[in-house]
DNA sequence: CCCGTTTCGTGCACCGTTCTACGTAAATCA
DNA sequence: TGATTTACGTAGAACGGTGCACGAAACGGG
């Protein structure tokens, strides 16, 4: 146990005692509470300034508000994550509200372990970030924390609001780009599921493409990768060296897409000409000049505004679930 | 699961009623301290087993440990920190103790506050990651909490703890090789400061970079680049179209060198024929086969480790500071 | 001038833990 | 057997805030 600091914390005693007035009297400036005359409010922030008082947020914990927001993100190597953090940021800012951040391994069980922390540390409110987290047991906890989830799909969810881009419709534009330039031989690239609900965005986006596939008439043909590891970089081989390598091929995610395009290139293969690609996020490497992938966009920055707004009016009281879907854009590269 | 839908939370008293025990009885099972026998124990575990008992962080900062370490990132759109999050994560995990991230926009009056709110929120232990914050506001926090810093050198430092890898070698090791491979003209881009002290690693590498080109009978040769937004562009675009463009270009992070590339490129430039580059990180975007980026790589995970590690024995009453310095190696690729 | 309203400030009972100090029963020793 | 140690369990005071209930002025209308 580290002791031997002498540096005793500031408290809101302390502030009392310094203004001369009551403990309650110094909660309820904090709080600007009703019942506190100009004259009070001066002397208490006088202090409250001289003595650089703040209020320990644990101790706020136990009865009232923590003014703090807590945000579950999936890893911190996705790069479509920034753009929904600096959203959520700009809004709470704002609001006079803190951020704590968890980093759950795309693992469920360890997404639940920080939730129940996130509770635990009695945050106001919650927003998951590409969980994969089971509806019925996010309904578990929004029972006791207002919850607003960002991408994944839950349209029916009674106890807390989803928003997302429309995943469908985003997977309809890549393939329906696709199918005007004349490719035929078009595959989806979706991930192995861990858990996979229809719920994640992979398997919606499967849904659009098998819609606009059907539409034009074509066959559809699904392939699939493992998250990570070894395995992975083998899969991605086979695939591109296999002979029957589709023509074209959408990706649930540049996260395989930029991976695919790399081995594309290492093994001579060129883009567009011997395989066309289009990946999804817009992530900020798709549009460097050796990557140049074409991506449909999200608009992250909104989907983290949208998100923050939510929260907050259902932490006011709002008991009816929001599912708000917005219209993802096609960012055209040269990659198709 | 038995365990229905209690609108109030199990607390500690509900477990010690279940039991039939004391609410002292119980909290030391949790902490598992001393004077609890078998029998007990065993009743307080299917009780709390039973209810689905979780004790509430913040109480616990009241009193004793939140058993929680606060980890404050730069960003989380840089590709070197996954590496260094996953070392803490790896210490942290099988100790037992949960981590709750702060992400800091690169701005000392944002890290600032969220170091206060970290210490308000009653972590044991904080991390911060290329911090920019000045060694004497360190100090006074370190007062407050034990901190251990990773990337950011200040090798004086009394309170607080500094993990790092050699910046000035990682620099030689690069400048050298470039050296070695016959380029004269060599220069070093670097970041424009906006709080910069010596102790930020862009500086740092500046001086190891300096070291090697005197030590060749070198002209030493800096370059600056803003941080984001359009001017950054229009600068990278102009310093690879000035006439006395420079043959080769050690980059103070792949941050800046990835970008460079992609802009040569779309300017026709070969690389290396026409200029060669090294980065500092070695991101995992570096392999990809169309960036093939030389990069010096400080291995993250072990950084991470050993931050964790100093903050655990920080934690346990060591008083005298430590620093560490680790040593970086080159990945050689063909950007050079 | 009296009495009902406001307005403002305070005392105090929480919130859910930890941890010290203490009581008691069992075990060990002389 | 009585004295002393050891092991176990409990009561209750913190910790640093919040917010309710209450009382004392100040106000204002009849």
């Amino acid at each position: 146990m580290a002791d031997g600091d002498t540096e005793t914390r500031v408290t809101i005693r302390t502030v009392a005692a310094d203004a001369g007035v009551s403990v309650a009297a110094v909660s309820k400036v904090m709080r600007n509470a009703y019942g506190v005359s100009d004259a009070l409010r001066l002397k208490v922030e006088a202090s409250i300034e001289r003595l650089g008082y703040r209020p320990s947020v644990a101790a706020r914990g136990m009865r009232g508000r923590t003014f703090t927001l807590g945000v579950l993100l999936v890893g911190i190597d996705n790069p479509f994550l920034p753009g929904i953090y600096q959203g959520i940021e700009s809004v709470t800012e704002s609001a006079g509200y803190k951020i704590m951040v968890g980093v759950g391994a795309a693992r469920a069980r360890t997404e639940v372990s920080l939730i129940e922390q996130m509770i635990d540390n009695r945050m106001d409110g919650l927003i998951l970030v590409a969980s994969q987290i089971a509806g019925e047991t996010l309904e578990h906890f929004a029972r006791q924390i207002p919850i607003v989830v960002v991408g994944h799909h839950e349209p029916a969810a009674q106890g807390y609001d989803t928003i997302n881009n429309d995943d469908q419709m985003g997977a309809r534009l890549a393939v329906q780009a696709l199918i005007d330039r004349g490719y035929q031989d078009i595959a989806y690239l979706t991930q192995t599921d861990q858990d996979d609900h229809l719920a994640d965005v992979a398997p919606q986006r499967e849904i659009g493409y098998r819609t606009a596939i059907l539409a034009a008439n074509l066959a559809p043909r699904i392939l699939a990768l493992p998250q990570h590891g070894a395995p992975r970089d083998h899969q991605i081989h086979q695939m591109l060296t296999a002979p029957d390598r589709p023509r074209a091929i959408f990706c649930w995610s540049d996260l395989d897409a930029i991976p695919l395009l790399s081995e594309a290139l290492r093994l001579g293969l060129r883009v567009p000409e011997d395989l066309a690609l289009i990946g999804y996020d817009n992530s900020p490497m798709a549009g460097l000049a050796m990557i140049n992938l074409t991506s449909v966009d999200q608009d992250g920055p909104r989907l983290g505004k949208l998100a923050a707004e939510a929260v907050f009016t259902r932490m006011n009281g709002r008991r009816v679930a929001e599912h708000i879907l917005i219209e993802p854009t096609l960012i055209p590269r040269g990659s198709f």
